[in-house]
DNA sequence: TACGATACTCGTACAGTGTACGCTTTGTCA
DNA sequence: TGACAAAGCGTACACTGTACGAGTATCGTA
């Protein structure tokens, strides 16, 4: 009985312990109610244990980014390319709907963790191998890049995740700004007669670009190659 | 003589003032060096006296990024619509270069100011003039906005701004991260005989990016226009 | 000119943050 | 058992946003 009262840490303290409680925390509060005295309280130590694991806060946040970055699905080197990176943009998607908070800190990393990179390099190999030149490798990385982690910042900002979700917030935004129907009447109209009838779809919106995307590169790949056997 | 002292104000303070000071600090040092204190002082005034102009920190937060949408030229109507939307596009990087504080304060942003909304409704209108349908013009609104606000937030966190420096940075990143040649050979490749050679420019891979996807949403849109005549 | 109201300014205080410093407890091996 | 390192953490400090309320300046009206 008084065996279980929380006297002493019950378990010793660890990196991957206190990695894993950060996260934990950054996902059902945010980012800002991960501080280093609620992370200590959560795992019944003391606010200062925790610098025997990280450094610092910064640190403990790049660490836990590359754990995220840990989640996410490295693309097959086996099947055609275009599969292969589309799996991993979902992927990713996945992974910062899970955890949102991590694009926040995505902005102020200092230093790249090794899933990172992993990531970063396995995508390279699938142009690589599918034919693209270097350069042309990281124009194709750039777009895919840019276009995933903007539709995740978008996303994260949204008020609803699903589009039944949207449907009902749009109608309550109709509302809300009825005021301006004249003065924005194209985005009134979008809300009123598309994302308040439920047609706004967060996953068909984005697999729609990345689609577009996708078959826009295989476009330009075949160009590059003829080009170059001429 | 005294009179020049800073002893009182020498301009009476205003929300104009308040919120100019505030883009001003957070352009030289960033989100964290924007307090309250520091504002003040850089007003030459009471920390206290902000509060009459502005709720909280966060509702200043939002204030001075609509200041930054109100730098972006809002797409014409009456040029093609994919010049028009490639130079709101540009106008929009462009923007987020001045001010890169201003991604992160999107990602916590309560509510859309006035600049926001104006523009987002010169976007809509731009794609539906142009024969995008509703949903369409959502798809078409989304990818766009994705990509610009993804490579905004790559960019921003990029140690470099030019592809001279670009150069300067890959030299440096082969000699620091040569013991990892083995573990990440196509990354390591592209920083070493690409990126430390020059190739890489950070506007010319904007552009590259751009134009793909205006590109491949003007087969969309024909292809579409098609089905609806058919 | 005088008075009352209103707008503006800000000093003080408080709760919360990251973390430097140094002490105490625990674990390990000779 | 003694010695030493590793782990844990209490206290303190500088810094944050901002609530409260007291001051001051300005202005409209009588």
């Amino acid at each position: 009985m008084a065996e279980s009262s929380a006297s002493h840490p019950r378990v010793r303290l660890s990196k991957e312990r206190v990695l894993e409680a950060a996260v934990e925390l950054a996902d059902s509060g945010g980012l800002e109610s991960l501080t280093m005295r609620k992370l200590a309280d959560a795992l019944e130590a003391g606010a200062m244990s925790l610098y025997h694991y990280v450094p610092n806060r910064d640190a403990l946040l790049d660490a836990i980014v590359d754990l995220v970055y840990d989640e996410i699905e490295v693309p097959s080197p086996d099947v055609d390319w275009r599969l292969a990176l589309r799996q991993r943009a979902i992927s990713t998607r996945a992974a910062l709907r899970r955890h949102p908070w991590a694009l926040d800190v995505m902005e102020s990393r200092t230093q790249p963790g090794m899933a990172n990179m992993r990531l970063h390099n396995a995508v390279v190999a699938c142009l690589r191998n599918a034919g693209f030149s270097i350069p042309d490798a990281v124009h194709a990385y750039s777009v895919q890049d840019a276009y995933i982690y903007g539709f995740a910042l978008q996303e994260k900002n949204l008020p609803f995740k699903t589009s039944e979700e949207a449907a009902q917030i749009g109608e309550m935004m109709v509302e809300q700004f009825q005021h301006l129907a004249d003065e924005i009447p194209y985005s009134f109209e979008v809300v009123a007669t598309y994302v308040a009838k439920g047609g706004y779809d967060p996953t068909t919106e984005f697999e729609f670009g990345l689609d577009l995307i996708l078959a826009a590169l295989e476009e330009f790949r075949k160009r590059a190659s003829h080009r170059e056997s001429a």
